[in-house]
DNA sequence: TCAATATATAACCATTTGGTTTCACTTTAA
DNA sequence: TTAAAGTGAAACCAAATGGTTATATATTGA
């Protein structure tokens, strides 16, 4: 029982939470480092994260006064998974031509 | 210069659109025949069209009084592309963990 | 020709989103 | 012990989002 409020294809449709999560990918870092790294203001950074938490695909550790974000790509699994459903249309295709080429050598 | 105003990851935040284009995935369908597919009216199924368009994943053709709708899932790659950003991140834990390991030995 | 079908468009609305500024609290280091 | 660093959280705002209803226009078929 996750209880996402926040949906993966949701925290992802914003560009600057795609950043956050490739900068996580090199390393974990503070709020203040993440923040360093864009124009906006560290709460509007800090918002980003708590969407990104949301959703899963980030969490995060207190260490002394700092807060260190981690990645959790997991969720991501869900994207790739959907993604996968218009190989379908491809299939149709195909199979439609082959139809209509049947067609053509009975014709002939 | 496609100037596509909707970008592809914020298309496909929403379900209901994810929806859509699992519906034209089977065929090319008109928009009162999407619309039935879904509670909400016409007219808002029809803005999602609008972004979904906008976005590069559907396009239409005018026939008679109907306007059929055409799935287009090429701009999905720019999604699964952007997915494989993190396997960089597996292979990220990969190296620190053989650094640990050499570290054992090297103590042995 | 005329009603039914299909779409187009405008005006409007509540909520969400992405941002801001301000102030308070906790931890660290000199 | 006190200033600086790092975070938390509230209050506020404009614009975008996802929806509605109402009205107009175009096409078809009997």
């Amino acid at each position: 029982m996750a209880a996402e409020k926040h949906d993966v294809f949701q925290a992802i449709a914003d560009p600057t939470r795609r950043q956050v999560l490739q900068l996580l990918v090199e390393q974990d870092l503070p709020i203040s480092e993440i923040a360093s790294h864009f124009q906006i203001s560290r709460t509007a950074v800090v918002k980003h994260l708590g969407v990104l938490t949301e959703a899963g695909l980030v969490d995060s550790e207190k260490i002394g006064r700092e807060k260190r974000y981690h990645l959790r790509p997991e969720p991501l699994s869900e994207v790739k998974d959907w993604l996968g459903f218009y190989e379908q249309f491809w299939e149709n295709k195909l199979t439609r031509l082959k139809h209509v080429l049947e067609a053509e050598e009975g014709r002939e």
